[in-house]
DNA sequence: TTAGAAAATTGATGTATGATAATAAAGTCT
DNA sequence: AGACTTTATTATCATACATCAATTTTCTAA
């Protein structure tokens, strides 16, 4: 691909790169094709990538001790998706990904982010405020599930994120919001009624 | 200060610097006092500072609608606190924070920690390691409140964290856990006889 | 188009945690 | 030490959500 015309103006929108950065960076990616379904990581295994999602629909979950699966992070469209804690210090994954509908992503791999911070400084500069939003968008989450009732957090789920409430199904919802299917099928009801 | 003998050293510990870089970045931090009861920000201030503990104890927490305080973070010797998603999106503050024993502390501000990272990519990179721990950090806290019982909440933070045990009062520790301190107090009564 | 599978809903009942109020214990100040 | 304040505990009752089991609805594929 011409890099005046490359998926990296995508991937890290918001940037301004020469066409020689472009050729630097572009290899370093990897286009991948996953159909719904697939695992693309286990509990255990090293975390090798991130992903950037161009199409589809994926999500990262914890398997809790009595099987129970617990959803951290949803993907969708122009959004990025890995194990962090096992990304960022190479230990082993805590989460499964999973893809929800056929997926086309573009994967970096460890040793390849690090070798582009180091030639292309302002791509780290992109990569940390990316974290810095995502660090905050966590700490939101961390404040309603210790404040918010169920109800509220889900009405809150669908007006944050109207595109992903589309793609995935109602059990995955609720065991994003950490509550079982049955609970938010009631509170839906409510809703409904009010 | 010697420059071979920075404060510097310790805030950014792990980073080795040079003394011209210390002496760029020694003037860009202050150090503060508060004592116990202050309050280093409240919901709606700019969040212009984020701060390193030298000594004492900090909290940082959300005020709800029914005005119950709900701890997102301590910060103990060595620990760096602020309203993040404020201080990273210069939105306003949704966290109050809080000393609860005097304080030594040294702050930067923002403008001041761009200039550095500008100055000194390294330390970019260093704050960027942090950020990552604590983004894995969180990522575990949700994955808490979401798989957990707030028996094993309790004991996994005494276990994680004694050094805060210490400082703090479990109605502390209870508005961390998401719970009233009513419930705290059964849960260690249940594990005192257990 | 219909049969089977997957997902969502509903009902009955159980349990962990919340709310309120009272009391006890620990800490602080003169 | 004694008085007062702050913090922690206990008891009773209320409630949100979980569990288990059954049923209905929606989706999927031959």
């Amino acid at each position: 691909m011409k890099a005046n015309n490359s998926i990296i103006q995508l991937l890290l929108k918001g940037l301004s790169l020469s066409k020689s950065e472009i050729e630097i960076t572009e290899p370093l990616f990897q286009k991948v094709f996953y159909e719904k379904g697939a695992l693309l990581l286990r509990t255990n295994d090293i975390v090798n990538y991130q992903y950037y999602t161009l199409e589809g629909c994926l999500r990262s979950f914890y398997l809790d001790k009595y099987g129970k699966e617990h959803t951290l992070q949803f993907a969708i469209r122009d959004w990025w998706i890995s194990d962090y804690t096992g990304f960022f210090s190479d230990s082993k994954a805590i989460l499964n990904i999973e893809v929800i509908e056929d997926a086309i992503l573009y994967r970096i791999s460890k040793e390849n982010k690090e070798r582009l911070y180091s030639k292309i400084p302002k791509i780290e500069s992109f990569f940390r405020k990316k974290l810095e939003n995502a660090f905050a968008a966590f700490q939101k989450r961390i404040l309603a599930n210790i404040s918010q009732t169920a109800t509220e957090r889900y009405l809150n789920f669908i007006n944050t994120y109207p595109d992903i409430e589309k793609s995935v199904k109602n059990y995955h919802i609720a065991s994003y919001l950490g509550i079982t299917t049955e609970s938010l099928s009631r509170i839906r009801k409510e809703i409904s009624m009010s």
